[in-house]
DNA sequence: ATAAAAAATTGATTTTTATCAATTATTATA
DNA sequence: TATAATAATTGATAAAAATCAATTTTTTAT
C-alpha cells in the first residue's frame, strides 16, 4: 500500500466547513493540522479492515468511501457512504474497540488520518466539541435504529424505493428538468445498500422502470416520480 | 396517567453504580437529585410515545422497559430492553429530535425523569462525562450496525438463536445446573425482538426444543446447548 | 480494434417466511 | 371455580426473495 504525503492544510481543506471539526478554534485546527497525515486511495482500495485494531480516525478531504460489514457467508452490507467532510473509523476510536466494519474507496479519495493518541490533546481547549459529537452520534443512532427496523419489517421493494430517495436527497443533481443521482454505484453496491441480492435488486429496478418511476442510463439512475416512490417506500403515512 | 412522587435519592438508588452517571462527583449527583422526579409505571404502561416532543430523559431505578418502533403497517420492532441503570429517551434529548421510539414498561418500573433543561447545568462541573457518553453511544452505534446487518442478511433461525444467546448473557440465572432466562417476555415480544412473526418465532422455538437446544416451561426458556445455538446464530466463525 | 474479463440482466426453481384460519392452553375475572 | 379473555400453538397456503444457471452487455486490457 502506498501512502504519499501531500501538503493539504486543514484551513484550506475543501471539507473544512462541513466536517465535525467546523466549529474549532484556529488554535485547535492548527494542532489537528500538525497531527494529521494525508493519504490517497484509488477507487476500490481498502482503507481499513473489519476486525483490525483502530490506531486512529479519518476525515475525508475529497472523494467517497463505503463502509460495510461482511457476514460469515461472505455477504456484504453497506452501512453508509461517507462523503467529503465525514469522519470514518471514529466509532472504533471513540469506543476503544477494533474497526467493526471495512472502509473502501468508492472513487479516488483523499483522506486525512489522525492518530487516536493525538485527537484528544488536539481538542483539549474545545469545550463543546464532545457534546457536538454526542449530538451527531445520537442522530446517527436514531437513524441506525430506523434502518434496523426497515431491514426487519419492510419488503425489498420498499427498501429499494427508500434507498433511491435517500440517494436522490444526497446526490441528486438537476439536469434537463430531471433529477439525476450523481454517484457511481454498481448494482452490487445498490444491493448491498438495500440488503438484498443483485438479482432481486435488478428486478426491482426493472419493475420501477417499467412503471415509469425511474429511468436508467448507463448505470446511472434518474428519479422520475419521487412521490410515488415515497408511497412505495412507506414514508408518506 | 398517575405520577406519584417517591423519596428516592440518587445516592441510594439501586442503579446508582451501574448507570452512565456512576462517575459523577457528589456535588453533581446532588444537583441531579434535585432536578429529577420519580415515577412509577405498571407493566404495560407507556412511558413515552414515538413522535412526541422530548422534554427530558429517564434513568431506570427499578424494572425493565422495552423500546420499540412501529411501522406504518402496525408491526413492532423492539430495539432494546433497558434495565436498571439504563438511560431511556436520551437519544432524543441529545439529538434535539422528538422521541423516535416508544418506551413501555415490561414489568412494574420505577424511573426518574430529568428535564432536558436541567441535565446540562447539573453536569457542568463534569469534565469527562460527555466523552464517556461519546464512548457509550459509539458502542451502541456499532451494535446497532451489527443488528442492521443481521436483520438484512441472516435467516430467522439465525436471528432467534442469536437472540436467545443475548438474553441468556443478559438475564441468564443458574438454577439446578441449567441456565434459565430470567425475564418475562411474551412470544410477541420475542418475535418483535427477532424481527419476525409470532407464528414463525413459535415454530423456530419448537424446532430448537425438538433438537434439544432449549427447554421451555411456562413461557420461560432454558438454554441447554449454547454452543450449538451459537453455531446456528453464525457467531462461531 | 479486438479479445478477455467483469458486470448486468433474465429465466427457472427452491427456500424461506408471512399470512390466514383454527385450535389449544393459559391467565384473569366475575 | 367457572367463564371469558388472552396468549400460544399448529396447519395450510400464498407471497417474497434467494439461489442457480445462462445470456447479454459493458468495460478493460492487449
Amino acid at each position: 500500500m502506498v501512502f504519499p504525503k501531500t501538503p493539504v492544510s486543514c484551513q484550506l481543506c475543501p471539507s473544512r466547513h462541513i466536517s465535525i471539526f467546523q466549529e474549532l478554534e484556529p488554535n485547535s485546527v492548527d494542532k489537528l493540522d500538525r497531527s494529521k497525515t494525508v493519504h490517497h486511495y484509488k477507487k476500490g482500495q481498502v482503507i481499513f479492515l473489519e476486525g483490525h485494531p483502530a490506531y486512529g480516525l479519518y476525515c475525508i478531504s475529497k472523494g467517497k468511501v463505503k463502509i460495510y460489514c461482511t457476514t460469515p457467508e461472505g455477504k456484504r452490507h453497506i452501512l453508509r457512504i461517507a462523503d467529503k467532510g465525514d469522519p470514518v473509523g471514529h466509532l472504533a476510536v471513540f469506543s476503544g474497540q477494533p474497526y467493526a466494519a471495512t472502509a473502501e474507496a468508492l472513487e479516488d479519495t483523499t483522506i486525512c488520518f489522525i492518530d487516536r493518541n493525538l485527537i484528544f490533546p488536539a481538542l483539549s481547549n474545545e469545550r463543546d466539541i464532545s457534546w457536538e459529537i454526542v449530538r451527531k452520534l445520537s442522530k446517527d443512532l436514531i437513524f441506525a435504529h430506523q434502518e434496523t427496523t426497515r431491514m426487519a419489517h419492510h419488503s425489498v421493494t420498499e427498501r429499494v424505493a427508500g434507498l433511491l430517495l435517500l440517494l436522490k436527497e444526497k446526490y441528486g443533481k438537476h439536469r434537463d428538468d430531471e433529477i439525476w443521482i450523481d454517484i457511481q454505484l454498481s448494482r452490487d453496491d445498490l444491493a448491498d445498500l438495500a440488503g438484498t441480492s443483485v438479482e432481486t435488486l435488478v428486478r426491482t429496478l426493472t419493475s420501477f422502470r417499467d412503471d415509469g418511476l425511474i429511468k436508467t442510463e448507463k448505470r446511472q439512475t434518474i428519479v422520475l416520480d419521487a412521490i410515488r416512490l415515497s408511497e412505495i417506500a412507506g414514508l408518506t403515512d
